[in-house]
DNA sequence: GCGCAGTGTTTAAAATTCTAAACGGTCCAA
DNA sequence: TTGGACCGTTTAGAATTTTAAACACTGCGC
């Protein structure tokens, strides 16, 4: 039952495109430091792990509840998706199971070239959508995509993310947040 | 935004009844250090702070992300059951905002003198229920109280906690537990 | 080829944590 | 009151982590 710290944070360090250096020195580390934690060559003490973890930024309580490899899937083809519906309206599901997953659809557009840049983390959160027009640049921890009418996507939430318009239109999506607001 | 880790450790020990000597031995190191963290004099490798929680037991994500203070309420008096029914049948329902704590309700007996134990930490739990006969003395945390029928309880099954029979005759509870199993 | 800027890794010395033992306190029974 | 058992705290020395600087490697422009 070692707890490998080290993959851990190279990890999360990663997802977040950061090198050692970098982020030793937003962290007020030095970059060896970070290679050796990275290589469980030492233990460091928990103030040093928090400040290796604000200049991310992550909390501690993320850092060591977060899944490091994505559980479940994050893409889906537009046959991929779950028909829910009777025969008049049809109702397609983003996800299989999502028993566990109390989630709230919403419709956005994004102008040509509109961006949201790097997301932070939250607690407890999970989202999802379809696009309906244009296309759409989804970026996932270190997974990146672009999607088509009818290409949906899902995730945790505290795995940093980036939404961007690539095409020359406008781009439509149904989306999903959570908590339900309402 | 000095992490209190020290806080948060003494106040996890306590609620586990250790000492500092004797969770020192659990988790094979010594009691000054114990001591020197719970005081913030030290902020000690995660590998220590890993064998300290080991000693509890406890995981280090649990550590980091409970609640050291239980949030709501614990305990509720027979009136402060609220009512959801209809006329002829009664639902009660124990504490007051559920919608994000789905559970599922049982039926339990507990012959005169019976006794749980400390039950283990789990992640992601709760529980909750009811007494309808006898006394039943429930421990939660650091909190203790004898119920009689009417009287109930709810808590996030992460603190530690024991059931006792302590009345001369056997003991119904309805209970619930989580995540629901159907 | 060369230089340059960027990686991650390694190592002796400085800084910090951890141990072992002592200290002072409370509680309770003899 | 005395002793014993337990409690949490403190402190010098041993063990470990962290630093600072060097090392080796890759990719890119010239």
């Amino acid at each position: 039952m070692p707890f490998d710290l080290g993959s851990r944070l190279r990890a999360v360090r990663k997802m977040h495109g950061l090198s050692q250096r970098r982020l030793a020195e937003r962290a007020g580390l030095t970059n060896g430091t970070i290679s050796l934690i990275e290589q469980n060559k030492t233990s460091p003490s928990v103030g040093s792990l928090k400040k290796v973890l604000d200049g991310i930024p992550m909390s501690l309580g993320d850092f060591f509840t977060i899944d490091v490899v994505p559980k479940g899937e994050i893409f889906f083809s537009s046959d991929d998706l779950i028909e829910l519906a009777g025969d008049r309206i049809s109702y397609r599901q983003v996800g299989r199971d999502m028993s566990r997953r109390a989630v709230q659809i919403l419709h956005e557009r994004y102008a040509p070239g509109s961006d949201t840049g790097e997301a932070m983390l939250r607690h407890e959160s999970e989202e999802g959508g379809v696009v309906i027009r244009g296309r759409l640049e989804v970026t996932v921890g270190d997974q990146r995509r672009v999607l088509g009418p009818g290409d949906a996507y899902y995730f945790d939430s505290r795995l940093p993310h980036r939404f961007r318009n690539v095409g020359d239109d406008e781009c439509e999506v149904v989306s999903a947040c959570t908590p339900p607001s309402f």
